[in-house]
DNA sequence: AAAGATAATATGTACGCACATAATATTTCT
DNA sequence: AGAAATATTATGTGCGTACATATTATCTTT
């Protein structure tokens, strides 16, 4: 790269990119600062800035004020996983999207349930379990609590048309969340719901999901066997 | 919010975000122009910018040129999942890390890894499968594919030591690559190793890693029972 | 020599301006 | 009317300057 091309703030991130990948800056090494980069790339440093800053929070470099710049010693590779609404997620399949709901109860949370949420067991809740298929097939069990203080108008919801998942989306917007990925084995109404065998292994993701501190709903999702989250990187 | 506290992108970031969440902008409407709030809030367009840039790229909003900036209709949200190398992962969580390579050989691959990394059968790889514990427990079971062509160098690693793992992230940083998560029960010889029954769930990773064109690795990670990925959103 | 005050410095951010680019709206031409 | 050319507009980006802030290095004091 030398200064006659026309700048811009990606090149200058490939370029970097570049030098961390073929080892000219090892991992662990300092580079030079922003004022020297421009100059040598003929660019100005807040396009320098910009560029760093992106591979920063890519896991790349790790930058600290007058410590300077330095590649990453142990590259930390951030995975972004996109968590769309299921709907939309079996649509993006090419598959028909279908929904049923299960169960609906208003009750007090079980003991995990508050500790997830950081309620008491006397909190006013509202309990749903329901079905999405794809192409008419199980694709994801998922068994909800909603707290009815933090969002009394779930209650309205006609949770028959509109996945608890998708109103939550579009009527709770939350503030922050906690999601653990795991795997389990059906259990006999597990089996029974996605239709398959008991003991079959299942993808679980578990959401929490608070507005502030205020927490709002906690769910357990259960993909049918053969489900794959893909991310890239 | 009003023009006589001190600006910065972050305040301006927040306001826009709380404007959404109190759905004074709700799903799908176009929000004013980046000089309009610029005005509003005190500040420059340069400052506006930055802060609906990273909103968008948050999944709140949806820009286009010309056509203005929307708050997302499907809010969808992404999910940050840092990928360690497995022994800080294991260290992180304040358990000691050890590692045992299982098995070593340079031959041909097999089908699938052909498709995965798109070589062909008579490729030159190196396979390897390895043992990581924590605290002496089996925690991740290793089942990898390396391409000689792409990282000869790794003839020359001492896989008794540092793991294949581990060695690749400092010697052969890749471009790009892909993850899969999954569920899996165990096979008899998984459960051997992992020491666990047959039959039992294992999260499963499937990481694919190239440098531009060229496939580089091709693992299968098994994490023991009870292993749980966690991602704040 | 240890502790505290002070200076130096690389990154972090704000601002105003200019121009690029993509998408849309409008006008002109057939 | 329909197609093509042209103008308009909101975002995207670059630049230079200024100042803020965190951290390290240096100097002073006890």
């Amino acid at each position: 790269m030398n200064s006659l091309e026309q700048q811009s703030w990606q090149s200058v991130h490939d370029e970097v990119l570049r030098r961390i990948h073929t080892r000219v800056w090892k991992p662990g090494d300092l580079i030079p600062k922003e004022v020297e980069l421009a100059e040598q790339l003929g660019c100005a440093r807040a396009t320098v800035n910009r560029a760093l800053r992106e591979l920063a929070s890519e896991g790349f470099l790790d930058r600290r004020r007058r410590a300077g710049t330095r590649v990453a010693a142990h590259p930390v590779r951030r995975a972004k996983l996109d968590i769309p609404v299921i709907r939309l997620e079996i649509e993006g399949r090419g598959q028909k999207y279908a929904y049923a709901l299960l169960f609906s109860e208003r009750r007090t949370p079980p003991p995990e349930i508050c500790a997830n949420l950081g309620v008491t067991s006397e909190s006013d809740m509202l309990h749903i379990t329901s079905l999405h298929l794809a192409d008419g097939k199980p694709f994801m069990y998922e068994d909800r609590w909603v707290s009815i203080a933090a969002t009394p108008a779930i209650l309205k919801a006609d949770l028959d048309n509109i996945s608890a998942n998708e109103w939550l989306v579009l009527h709770a917007p939350y503030t922050r969340g906690d999601i653990y990925f795991s795997a389990i084995t059906a259990s006999e109404e597990e089996a029974k719901v996605l239709r398959t065998e008991p003991g079959m292994p299942l993808f679980m993701m578990e959401r929490t999901t608070w507005e502030d501190q205020t927490g709002i709903t906690s769910a357990r999702l259960l993909f049918a066997p053969g489900y794959r989250k893909h991310s890239a990187i």
